[in-house]
DNA sequence: GAGGCGTATTTGTCCAGGACAAATTGACGG
DNA sequence: CCGTCAATTTGTCCTGGACAAATACGCCTC
């Protein structure tokens, strides 16, 4: 017989939190509204969430952030939630099916050098433009989709991410190594402090160094002074911001527009990254795509020179 | 004249939190307890801190992190906090304090390409060993202490953690792919869900790599029992979990006691890092310094030879 | 039927003030 | 000098109420 509270299993609302993205506030209003999640509670009344409850709040905050209203999915069961969820994750990218099935299956298979060498046999093939742009979004989203199905652990995801941010950032450093002399722009890569994800930074970084730009990076989650501080002592030219769905759009913009106040009108603000509601809005750009950014860059150089010139 | 409360400085206490990295609750406790912060309020009571404040929140949380108790510094005024400041942090290793400063210095300077130059040159110079066994600590350790000192800001920490990560995991990629076979003991690296800190772990997968061992990297913040199923997917012999001083000690062991139960015994857990009072207990041992891991491995060796001759 | 606009509803975040566990300090004895 | 136990400090959690911002809905016009 199996204990459905098993005590390794229980988390604290904190813990939950972290592992969920759903701020405490919300998790104890839900409960309040519509009586999920239904915790536990220790000797001194405080929630602790079993491990099922938390599989659900995971389906269901990607269930809210698809658009989805909290009160009309909040309670159900599982199962209604994954046919549900089925509806709206249509897989954008077919393209990068057959890579993509590949990957799950060395993943699957625990084979962390077997996917090693694919990853860097994707790289060699496409290019690192392609790699960048395409099949490193691709596959980030048919592993992100299969763990959420449930064909897949965290650790096997973290396991992706570990492997893909070793071959892209030998990638990268070659890159700059070799090849073209680095030139303006100078470009500032980080996080907003709530995003901690590097791997779409890191994409953006590759589609920059391709377009032989100056690049700084200063890893995930840098407070926005921190940010504003950094672009000016740098003397950058563009910001570039990474978001994933792990952050509100509406958070998003608010931190995107509070930055803007901070730095001078002539560094530009390049935000992008797979956050459903953000919108560009004055004052910085929005890339849906990560292709659009070696275009935008000739744009930058041409308007650079027209300023210089005139 | 200038006015104190100037609209555009005024922050809500999201804000805040995201800027300063104090959560909520402490902060609404510290101004009922203290009397400081002292926000303003908007008409529906919401506090709305001034940049100054904010200001002067940001030099307790680094007092605080440096071992101040709240109760003594809270509500002191900015020249004593400043004061204060400037005693903390008594470099420990001087023996590489003249890279320390060097490197310093061109953080100061913000001088990415420089300081990547400089990290590679005392890669060739001192090897690999070294460098992630003694240099890399010993500027991370003297990077930290500037920080609390106040005479760098967080975006140059950053900025160095993201160079040092990018030239050593370059080296362990090249000791990797040439050099000796690799053969066991096969290593899982991770840390605890806590643990965000991605630099003691990767140094250690440094010591391990360059004993020719099988490394397998989950990155950080894994949950525990994924740790400990990770570990039985890839046949792990030993799990590497690393720890700073961001996780208290007493939880650091509470969760290596709950790893010990989930994982066989024959799994070897081996701790390490900059976290105080961490202690060896039964069932997993502690590791003070980097340089122990390589005659740590030739010990596992030994008894895997016995193991498998008897 | 498509599109703009004002109103109703939903939803996330904030507040106060109490409580107590976890962490730290300090006192005490070996 | 070091380990153990009690006192204090400190962070996190609790409840239940409130309301603004976001969203959906009804209505009107074209």
């Amino acid at each position: 017989m199996t204990n459905t509270s098993d005590l390794s299993r229980l988390m604290s609302i904190a813990a939950v939190e972290r592992d969920c993205g759903l701020p405490k506030d919300t998790l104890r209003v839900w409960e309040r509204r519509y009586g999920f999640p239904n915790p536990l509670r220790d000797r001194h009344d405080e929630r602790l969430y079993p491990a099922e409850q938390v599989a659900t709040l995971r389906l269901l905050r990607r269930l809210v952030e698809a658009g989805h209203r909290p009160g009309k999915v909040v309670g159900r069961s599982d199962e209604e939630l994954s046919v549900l969820l089925r509806q709206v994750g249509v897989p954008a990218r077919q393209i990068i099916g057959a890579e993509a099935r590949q990957v799950l299956k060395l993943l699957g298979a625990y084979d962390a050098a077997g996917l090693r060498e694919v990853l860097n046999a994707l790289l060699m093939r496409a290019g690192l433009g392609a790699f960048a742009a395409e099949i490193g979004p691709g596959l980030a989203e048919a592993v992100g989709a299969a763990w959420s199905r449930g064909e897949i652990e965290i650790h096997q995801e973290h396991l992706f991410t570990e492997q893909f941010t070793t071959v892209l950032r030998s990638a990268i450093n070659a890159a700059q190594g070799a090849g073209l002399p680095r030139r303006r722009p100078r470009v500032l890569f980080s996080t907003f402090p709530q995003e901690p994800h590097a791997l779409g930074l890191l994409m953006a970084e590759a589609m920059f160094t391709l377009e032989g730009c100056l690049g700084i990076s200063l890893g995930v989650q840098t407070p926005i002074p921190e940010i504003a501080a950094a672009a000016r002592a740098h003397e950058a030219d563009i910001l570039a911001l990474s978001f994933s769905s792990m952050i509100p759009a509406l958070q998003a913009i608010a931190g995107l527009t509070e930055l803007r106040a901070l730095v001078p009108e002539t560094v530009e603000i390049w935000a992008g990254g797979a956050c459903p509601g953000l919108r560009p809005k004055a004052g910085f750009l929005v890339f849906r795509e990560l292709s659009a950014i070696a275009p935008a860059v000739g744009d930058w150089r041409s308007r650079a020179a027209v300023a210089r010139s005139s």
